[in-house]
DNA sequence: TTGTAAGCGTTATCAC
DNA sequence: GTGATAACGCTTACAA
């Protein structure tokens, strides 16, 4: 019953030739018309499939990339997953996925862990571009795309977003609709999406001519839906704002159920805008004006970068950027 | 520059010991102190780091199990993910992510694979448990454990959810609130667990004493929202359902925009109710009724049936049930 | 306890 | 074009 595992020696010797043949029928390497068919064949009689771990030791690919995120739940990871895959997919490249829960340690050891070769080049989302990032990518064991901030002259690829300008623009947005108690609901101290957002929140602030309010500024524990409630009970406890700026979708959603709790209305008392674009702002109640922050461009082109630089491995690193753009529904719409 | 991967050689020979005491030393087998001492401070000197194909050649293991599931997108499965990763990582097992898109080659695909032992053992997720799954399953690469109905006399680990029973139920809570023309908004005929929903539904119109009316049954192209509110405009052209079950979660969004769109007040007018009980029931308008057929539950049960039968590859294979239970919100709650 | 050496299943490099 | 054969980097009998 327990029928030994097929090898490329079994085909081989089933076909009657040797395996460097076999191999070379198999990859697709000019062999004799005659000696295809018989290895083609014997392959598919006894059904052979390659081993993987074999043929990677020897060819020293994989022929897998890796995508680390912080978070599988959130809507804009998956958003890349599927931009990711679909590149992937069309250039031969399987795809392998992993979620940090944003854990440093976790994903300094996926960093380090390119050099085991599970895979053949990763794309890395990270929170906390730490010193130990930067070392780490400096002498990783594989190529590495960072989607985030442009990781201080470590010459990997980068792909950035622009969440500094979207913050702004969300700001003047707000501003121009008439608010001027304007909040910033931030993701947690110390990450890099919350710096930058805060820095654009600033901006935004002083190009609307409104005077920063440092009370009208929370942090939130994690970029999550129940954190994002919490962070705005606190805020309401001590402020009375108009609007309310989120570092994320999640954390808008979390402060949309903190205001109806206190009784406060969406967007008449107070207007409320996320960040991320992803597809739960259309399901909230009302809709959530946000700002689109490229989720599924950034992972494409992460994608492609990498896929190019598997198949130049000289070629330069590159940063690349992607703009920010404002989507207004009703939490913040036309007319509020 | 380039410097040379350092290997197990590279260790044992600056350890000054061979190569065969530097993978012991290196793997915790016992060794004098001496000779561990200096081959673990070689090892770290040189930033060794075994490869993983070499690795796993020789020990004929890789430390990864995959989970392959329809959708990532879908938060039944990333709650899913969660789970069981949860279950690899404190067992030691790393997880290996695959998002099929429900297509059927793709799925085949990835329980051939096993035979190509990139990973050493399977979750899988299918919609469409055809011949050909079973046929691949009775002679996979690897064990694997299948979430969803029991596949056919397949000697596979399963764990299954009772979709059939949650219909039920959720009818006949429809009908206890005083509904009497249920629709049933379906997933894409063809696939399990629109045949078993269907099931459920039936029974549920019978035990509750409604007679059936093929007008009110809908079956949308995805398990999606998209899908879900055309095939919910469908229905609305040509019969006016007092409630409508849903085959999953998103389709339930997809319908309660279609309601909105026609100018229908759930649940005043139209009674809502789910099934998969994701966190995006907290988020709809009005909040979502649903079934909860124990998504992370089933995850983790699966998780732990792999991992048990890759530690102990005779014992029998089993089948798990896992129990629906309604959860009731706003849209067919106690009152409406 | 340690070293020697034989593989694991492939692909790549040679002569032929 | 094909067939021996030597790697790839590691683990594990077996001998010492």
């Amino acid at each position: 019953m327990a029928e030994p595992v097929p090898t490329i020696t079994t085909v081989a010797r089933l076909a009657n030739v040797s395996v460097a043949s076999a191999s070379r029928a198999l990859n697709g390497i000019k062999t004799t018309p005659a000696v295809f068919e018989r290895v083609v064949e014997a392959a598919e009689r006894v059904g052979y499939v390659p081993n993987a771990s074999a043929r990677s030791l020897r060819s020293r690919r994989t022929g897998h990339i890796g995508f680390a995120m912080p978070d599988v739940a959130n809507p804009v990871y998956t958003t890349m997953v599927e931009s990711i895959q679909e590149v992937a997919r069309a250039r031969g490249w399987r795809l392998m996925l992993h979620s940090t829960g944003a854990d440093i340690d976790e994903e300094l050891s996926i960093v380090r862990d390119l050099k085991r070769r599970f895979v053949d080049g990763l794309i890395l989302v990270s929170l906390r571009m730490t010193a130990h990032h930067a070392s780490e990518l400096e002498n990783a064991g594989a190529p590495v795309v960072v989607i985030g901030p442009a990781t201080n002259r470590t010459h990997v690829d980068t792909v950035r977003g622009n969440s500094r300008r979207g913050a702004a623009e969300a700001v003047r947005h707000l501003r121009a609709r008439g608010r001027t108690r304007i909040a910033l609901l931030n993701g947690p101290r110390g990450t890099l999406p919350a710096a930058s957002r805060r820095l654009g929140y600033l901006d935004g602030l002083r190009s609307a001519g409104v005077r920063r309010d440092d009370l009208l500024i929370e942090d939130a524990d994690d970029f999550t839906m129940e954190p994002g409630r919490q962070a705005a009970e606190r805020l309401l406890t001590r402020a009375r704002p108009d609007a309310v700026l989120c570092a994320n979708d999640l954390l808008a959603i979390g402060a949309l159920a903190a205001l109806r709790g206190a009784g406060l209305a969406v967007p008449e008392d107070v207007a409320v805008v996320g960040m991320d674009n992803t597809y739960l702002c259309e399901l909230t109640a009302p809709p959530l004006t946000t700002i689109d922050l490229g989720a599924a461009e950034r992972a494409r082109t992460a994608a492609e970068l990498l896929v190019e630089r598997l198949e130049h491995p000289e070629r330069e690193p590159r940063t690349v950027d992607v703009a920010p753009r404002l989507v207004i529904r009703a939490t913040c719409g036309a007319s509020a």
